[in-house]
DNA sequence: TTTTTTTAAAATGTCGACATTATAGTATTA
DNA sequence: TAATACTATAATGTCGACATTTTAAAAAAA
């Protein structure tokens, strides 16, 4: 029985993204299907319609009778993303500057306030930090009040995780990074909060580009 | 036999998307399995496996147990996607006038052209001066030389198709609105050779903006 | 009549079987 | 030995059947 809402497509389709965001499956990787069956105990259809899915969302690639892939991963693709991403993040925090109201505003206060509280602690609880960095930056961009912008930086967002798994790899136990980190995030608010879009979208432009020196050096 | 090197749920993809696009299937209509295995003369694996990537394109919507529908447009949506399409439009100008090159110049100019020869010929033919019109566009921002944004352009471009349709409907006729796109078509391209930044983002997002006064007419 | 319950019909989602195609290993020929 | 042709094996992609759930209709109760 299934007493679960979703349906078993769904529920495979969300935990291939994960297996593959986070390196279950790694780039170029070849996806048998009878393999998949097997692991995630499910028959082809709803195996088939998750990957479908996932080819539409540039995580899969697919040959006709020559199977699925993983998508590869490159130094030109990581520049590529995170450009991008930067690129988008820009705006959005620019209609955000524009468009945001009073309720804005303080939600981002208030982000700001848990970021900075996970920050200081004694030992650092790095996933809630990566929680609560996260929002941040989502309820920054969430005044420019744009569903299709946000989801398009959503997915952006996906496509550059598996880029930023291996700067975590790297930068998980380097607590001083956490540091830089913060005193650019007070920067970026006070730059929001004056409505300084040109600083603001520089400076947040900057921090989303920040890793990919490093990305391209533990990809080489 | 399948002669084509397409396996048969990429070719149901291809038809169907068209069929939504173009109307055929409205906007919040029930997509019934069995009458579009009728109709498109397949079976149920490959069908499901289309819809399943129509609903990572946001083109359908489903509700497990309870079917497949084609999405609802609104005004809300329209002036979402065509504000997301006009910022990404100006976005992917400004990079392309910041790294675009000599050839790239020389493709714009060459589109330009013929652009113009479609435009000024006695009878027009209309869907030989879109493909121009769109190649024209396309030309302009190729030159930012980022799949991933030009990946989001083409995608923004897609969705807005149905309520594109819609203006068309409306000006298909109107000879006259294409002597006003010409005009702003070549202010366009001297700007962006120009390497005018704000004034050709400026303008190609008021280019893009055109028509939504008019889709929303149609849609009340 | 209006609401609830029961029943029948229709539709969805999943599975395993099967035909087709690709792959890898073996034999054959130059 | 190297290259090609053949064969057996494995994998993919498609189909129709079936179990489950939803929807609609009819019957029963308030």
């Amino acid at each position: 029985m299934n007493t679960s809402t979703k349906n078993t497509a769904a529920q495979i389709l969300e935990a291939l993204t994960g297996d593959i965001l986070e390196g279950e499956y790694l780039p170029g990787e070849k996806l048998h299907i009878k393999t998949l069956k097997e692991r995630y105990e499910v028959g082809t259809s709803p195996l088939r319609e998750a990957l479908s899915q996932l080819i539409a969302k540039d995580l899969v690639v697919s040959e006709n009778q020559r199977g699925f892939y993983v998508s590869d991963i490159s130094i030109d693709d990581l520049e590529d993303i995170y450009q991008a991403r930067a690129k988008i993040e820009a705006l959005c925090i620019q209609m955000a500057i524009e468009k945001g109201d009073d309720y804005w505003e303080a939600n981002c206060l208030a982000a700001m306030h848990r970021l900075n509280k996970s920050s200081t602690e004694a030992n650092i609880d790095f996933k809630e930090w990566q929680k609560r960095h996260s929002a941040f930056h989502s309820d920054l961009v969430t005044g420019c009040a744009s569903p299709r912008l946000l989801q398009i930086r959503q997915s952006l967002f996906e496509k550059s995780t598996r880029y930023r798994n291996l700067w975590l790899r790297e930068n998980v136990t380097n607590i001083d990074t956490l540091g830089v980190n913060q005193k650019e995030h007070t920067e970026l608010l006070n730059l929001v909060l004056e409505r300084d879009i040109k600083g603001a979208t520089q400076l947040v432009q900057a921090h989303i580009l920040t890793p990919v020196a490093i990305i391209k050096n533990a990809l080489t």
